[in-house]
DNA sequence: CAGCATCCATTATGATACTG
DNA sequence: CAGTATCATAATGGATGCTG
């Protein structure tokens, strides 16, 4: 099933941020979003290795429902559906930038290996 | 139980970054603390209105083996645990403002109630 | 192509009672 | 005071098969 609307109230920004970028993939849509403007889905799942179209649907769809992310379909066949970031969606990638350099620190300094699939955030 | 060491590896700095903030009280640990510079478990357990004991203890004890949080245990009686943040800890935090802003505007934008508890990241 | 439906395993979070 | 222990539930993630 798909994400509880939440139970209570908000604590802080920070708990409201990351209740939308909490979700194992969400960070990595948000950056191949921004990346290339836009893609679909084949292109999404391509892009983040080992993730299952379930996840994948369903990180799309709360992204959706947390208007980060715009959905077009178009009315053809074969199929074809194109994802796109809205303003909030890149103003959140934005302000998740410093987040982003401070693991990437993180993990050259405990030595880590961080997959390489070209420039990530 | 504690948290699992984490299965595959981490795909971009962001994925490290949430894996050591995504618990629901853990964003908030560090801005108390960031607030405060020291502050015993009784005192965070009434700063964060909610959290049970048992999270509160589990989430410490999470960061501390993440390095973001220092804690000092006084052999006295009655007994007195204070807890700092290491400076991996404060500058995660700095790194998760931009988040917290971003996160209050979006509050502020959809008129949603935040806990009224003193200024908040 | 872009998904949805199901079943199942693992994690995360909580409430409550008890202890050194 | 600062926790542990135990018992539950909820949320998240994954595998597989099917469809417009």
């Amino acid at each position: 099933m798909a994400k509880a609307p939440r139970s209570g109230p908000y604590i802080c920004g920070i708990d409201a941020a990351l209740d939308v970028v909490s979700g194992k993939w969400k960070g990595l849509v948000l950056w191949e979003l921004h990346a290339h403007g836009v893609r679909r889905f084949a292109e999404l799942r391509r892009a983040l290795p080992g993730v299952s179209e379930k996840m994948l649907t369903q990180h799309l769809r709360e992204m959706e429902a947390d208007g980060l992310v715009h959905r077009e379909v178009y009315a053809e066949v074969p199929p074809k559906v194109e994802y796109s970031l809205t303003d909030a969606g890149a103003s959140l990638n934005e302000a998740l930038r410093p987040l982003g350099d401070w693991g990437r620190e993180r993990l050259q300094r405990q030595g880590l290996e961080v997959r390489p699939v070209a420039e990530r955030p």
